[in-house]
DNA sequence: AAATTATATCGTAATATTGCAATATAACAA
DNA sequence: TTGTTATATTGCAATATTACGATATAATTT
């Protein structure tokens, strides 16, 4: 198949899923993480910043667009990336409390 | 393509971007919550608890496995899977730290 | 030993992802 | 208006993922 059976999961475990898909690869942690690092909007210092062809960051991008972990504001022929917050940390939340852990074997 | 170069980018990127492959499909986080709600270690009461082929899921917790999320011990002729706590807070942490966000725009 | 149970592996089909060259679009600059 | 810069989209090839039936393996029970 290939094909994810999404409506046979909670709305909360293809949540998490999709965003960790969205950071589920390096270079959309980097872009992140650049995002992060300049603390101000960027726009193609991405593409000067990653060693990826152009169309291939553009791509990277609207799929963390359309997660939502990032917006995009059109600020003269430049396109102004940042993190988007509400989402962000919703993101952080999801991770980090999956669990309580208290495990008993193994 | 469809091969991601990982050796373009950093150590910590690619570790945080495997890990988070590794939830990225809602079976593997309907895996690791329900190991962690039934507190204890599980062997194929996940076949029985998910609505996909036994296959299927042995082929996620393999998954899993390989990201160090989960562990497996053998115990008569059932496998005793649970989550490996090491990494999996560690997976907690590289979430929940990626970003002390100070945005000033957009 | 034969049947049963639990799990893994193989093979394969369907679909998704990654990457980029080529091209399109849109704003700005000359 | 022509050129340039910034970005997105298209098309396509290579590879990866998801799912499962069939089958293998290994321990347990009868």
């Amino acid at each position: 198949m290939g094909i994810t059976k999404a409506d046979l999961f909670t709305e909360n475990q293809n949540e998490i899923a999709i965003l960790a898909k969205a950071i589920a690869h390096p270079a959309r942690v980097a872009i992140i993480e650049y995002l992060l690092k300049v603390n101000v909007c960027i726009c193609n210092d991405i593409v000067n910043e990653l060693p990826l062809a152009q169309p291939t960051i553009s791509q990277h991008l609207k799929e963390l667009k359309n997660a939502g972990i990032i917006k995009g504001n059109i600020e003269g022929n430049a396109i102004c990336y940042c993190i988007n917050e509400p989402v962000f940390y919703k993101m952080q939340g999801l991770f980090g409390t999956i669990l309580p852990i208290q495990n008993k074997c193994c």
